[in-house]
DNA sequence: AGCACGCCGACT
DNA sequence: GTCGGCGTGCTC
């Protein structure tokens, strides 16, 4: 007998574990580990994921397995291990894990059915309800106060519960016509048509002449002008046949993309490439760090060396921030490797991933182009694996499992013996530490490609703007550029990082500030629906007239967010052009390509936009970048602000005067003596990294110290205080005298939807103890029926909110 | 996570 | 009496 070791999709603490169910004769030997499959749990039906297959176990009364989900494997051997650490690294649950690892249309959806057996034996109140039907969704009639005839029903015998398992992946696919007969048959058969088919002969005759014998239902009609009706008929008098043939969802489909030919490498290019192809050529892991300024032609590097990697006949994965995963840089990659690009965003339609993935796991493409989760692509021939971007946050994943894409590539690297490059311009503390410590290799370009000179910055004190009376969100130096640039038909691009119009609104009497009854932050002003809404939990209410402390008629708009100038611009130079692009205005699907297709034809003076201006944007004709408030990350409560102000800056001004034309970059700031914002002005990432390392020094945060935080949540606040409280003197009285617990102390957003926060913070260089001591943290409170209390853990987190 | 089971107070 | 509220414990 078969036994298959089963991960249950119940994502829960209890049910964290292997439970075994005997193979069915008819399927030993078609079920193997990576798979999914139908189980019963309890008087459940659920999918659950076969990790290994046994012929013992000490389970007395096994169970069979309903039926396979799949026909391959969809982990394979690497990535059932991969999975494996990576539940230890990040505390997760093993089947959330491996739900991260595929894409989403793969996730079961369960139904619950009530099926009537047997009609006649229905008393009449549930045979109303029926109405003949032969079954219903239990959601229908849940409540409609008949559970417990449904109940007695049931026991008769009469009804019965359906727990169904369905796959959410749809395959897409496209009616086929096909033709019969052969080329003699055919011809005759068009000769023995009666005159007045002209129609099914135009249609014949179409197969006649093409060369192929199948063609899809649509292209048929368009070709012949036949109608569905014309089809039919021949189809019953047996000249054609119809099938439904599986396709994929082109996200890119008519569109053509131009094929490149690599460049020739620059002198600094071909140094930095060498020890990638060497360790390529060697079949050795190394993370290299390719350190180079905007500019500098790090793509190619990359290019070059997946060349190498096809060439030796393996496949390759490339990460990009999803933020920026902009046409340019799909392009880049389509234009050079062509059709063997799989390209897996959060642009994509659920079913289109699930395409993209099924042609990585078919073996029909060789690189992937995607964010964060492309990391886990079913390759297994893996080559080498390209972080663009290193330093940017959206690498980590904000929920469980909370993995950093950066470290499970490196994981990946070491199993597969394959070389990993993290690519940045600035780049983020910890790699750069580690590559001057020499664990990272760390490889330099330091100038632009055709000896570009860099942009000039120049800084704005905004305080004195004010002083001398200009009460504008512009500074008199970005205004007289911007209208120089207008002059000039150059364009202009201005950066701001919030959207939206206002941030809060108060009353100008009383300093009342609205807040989230549900949460303790406040509320944003959106515009468009004159409402103010809550980012956490979704509250909404009317933007008020009064004041709802001291009933005022003073309410002042607070903060500025990309709507707010966009209106200050039209007013100020109401004949520039401007492209706004914000999280508002790119959310349908294409919006993005569409805004930066305009601005590159000429069609806008000035692009205005969020973060996602920041990066990947190379145009020629940019010849000035306005960052409108540089100051705005600086005080969040977070050890990294400076390093992200830093980075942020430095992409920005790095969009400026990438050709022919020199660049200008104007950075308006309240606090412009800080490093971070005067070190990003002389584009100096060395002496800023020096700079924030005494910082993390003095702090003791990373790269000196690591961190896990513990953050504990619960309806009352007593609750809260009292478990973190117990949760801290535990994990402290468990750790060495070298670790720094800090806390409890209330999250910096103290309440969201109604739940009061704590959190406790633990920095330590070598714990080997930590690991077991968060697992008995969580178990302990997650099984003795927690009454509402959440515990979360986050290992190396990088939102500390 | 569901779901059954079991124990209590509140009703036609 | 029984309906339905929630606490408890189990799922191969």
């Amino acid at each position: 007998m078969e036994i298959a070791s089963v991960i249950v999709d119940v994502p829960a603490m209890q049910t964290d574990r292997i439970f075994d169910y005997e193979i069915p004769a008819k399927w030993v030997g078609a079920i193997h580990p990576g798979m999914r499959v139908v189980v019963p749990f309890g008087p459940r039906k659920i999918q659950g994921f076969v990790v290994g297959i046994k012929r013992n176990t000490d389970v007395k009364k096994l169970k069979e397995i309903e039926e396979p989900m799949d026909l391959t494997p969809v982990l394979n051997e690497e990535l059932l291990n991969l999975a494996h650490w990576l539940t230890e690294k990040t505390l997760s649950f093993k089947i959330s894990v491996f739900q991260a690892m595929l894409p989403a249309a793969m996730k079961a959806k369960y139904e619950k059915i009530i099926r009537v057996v047997d009609q006649t034996a229905l008393p009449s109140d549930l045979e109303g309800i029926f109405n003949g039907k032969d079954g219903l969704p239990w959601a229908e009639i849940e409540d409609k106060g008949l559970l417990s005839n449904i109940q007695s029903e049931i026991k008769n015998g009469s009804l019965e519960v359906l727990y169904l398992v369905k796959n959410k992946a749809k395959k897409k696919t496209v009616r086929e016509i096909f033709c019969q007969l052969d080329h003699d048959d055919l011809k005759e058969q068009v000769l023995g048509l009666s005159g007045n088919a002209v129609k099914q002969k135009v249609v014949l005759e179409w197969f006649l002449k093409s060369e192929s014998t199948e063609v899809s239902a649509k292209e048929l009609m368009e070709d012949t002008g036949a109608t569905q009706s014309t089809i039919r008929g021949l189809i019953k008098k047996g000249l054609l046949g119809e099938r439904q043939k599986e396709i994929y969802r082109d996200p890119f489909e008519n569109r053509q993309f131009k094929r490149t030919k690599p460049f020739q490498l620059t002198d600094e290019q071909s140094n930095a490439i060498g020890p990638i192809l060497k360790s390529i050529e060697n079949r050795t892991h190394e993370t290299f760090l390719l350190y180079g300024v905007t500019g500098s032609g790090k793509t190619e590097v990359y290019l070059q060396s997946i060349q190498k990697v096809l060439n030796d006949g393996k496949e390759a994965i490339v990460l990009v921030p999803e933020i920026s995963l902009t046409p340019q840089m799909v392009h880049r990659f389509k234009g050079r490797f062509g059709d063997a690009v799989a390209v897996l965003h959060s642009g994509l339609s659920v079913g289109e991933k699930y395409d993209e993935w099924r042609k990585i796991q078919r073996k029909e493409v060789k690189v992937v182009v995607g964010a964060r989760s492309a990391i886990f692509a079913p390759f297994e021939n893996l080559g080498i694996i390209i972080i663009d971007e290193e330093h940017e946050t959206s690498y980590k994943q904000e929920e469980n499992p909370r993995y950093h894409a950066r470290e499970v590539a490196i994981h990946r690297g070491v199993q597969n013996h394959c070389p990993i490059i993290l690519g940045s311009a600035t780049p983020s503390l910890e790699t750069f530490a580690r590559a001057k410590k020499g664990v990272y290799t760390l490889l330099s370009l330091s100038k632009r490609m055709n000896d570009q000179a860099m942009p000039s910055v120049s800084i704005v004190d905004m305080r004195e703007e004010l002083r001398g009376g200009n009460r504008s969100m512009f500074s008199t130096e970005l205004f007289e550029k911007l209208k120089d640039r207008l002059e000039k038909k150059e364009q202009s691009v201005l950066f701001l990082n919030k959207r939206g119009h206002s941030s809060f609104i108060m009353c100008r009497d009383c300093g009342h500030v609205s807040q989230c009854p549900h949460c303790d932050i406040s509320l944003t002003y959106h515009r468009y629906s004159e409402q103010m809404k809550c980012h956490y939990c979704g509250f909404e209410e009317r933007v008020p007239m009064n004041c709802p402390e001291c009933s005022s008629e003073h309410i002042r708009y607070f903060g500025t967010g990309t709507q707010k100038v966009e209106e200050e611009l039209s007013k100020l130079i109401p004949e520039a052009r401007v492209i706004r692009m914000d999280v508002d205005t790119t959310s349908r699907k294409g919006a993005h390509e569409k805004l930066l297709n305009q601005f590159e034809d000429g069609k806008a003076d000035i692009l205005l936009g969020t973060q996602m201006i920041a990066k990947g944007l190379d145009f020629p004709n940019i010849t000035l970048v306005g960052v409108l408030s540089a100051d705005t990350m600086l005080h969040l409560p977070d050890f990294r602000a400076s390093e992200k102000t830093f980075q942020l800056l430095t992409q920005v001004s790095g969009r400026a005067g990438r050709h022919e034309l020199e660049g200008e970059v104007v950075i308006q700031t309240y606090t412009p003596e800080h490093y971070s914002i005067v070190l990003a002005g002389d584009q100096d990432y060395d002496r800023f990294y020096h700079q924030e390392m005494m910082m993390r020094k003095m702090g003791s945060y990373p790269p000196f110290y690591y961190l896990s935080l513990i953050n504990i949540s619960h309806e009352e606040l007593l609750k809260v205080v009292s478990t973190a409280e117990k949760i801290t003197k535990y994990v402290q009285s468990r750790l060495s005298s070298e670790a720094i617990v800090l806390g409890p102390v209330a999250s910096p957003i103290p309440r969201i939807k109604n739940r009061y926060r704590y959190q406790c913070l633990i920095k330590y260089k070598r714990e080997p103890g930590l690991v077991e001591t968060l697992k008995k943290v969580i178990e302990h409170y997650q099984s003795q029926a927690s009454n509402g209390l959440a515990i979360s853990i986050d290992i190396n987190p990088y939102m500390m909110m």
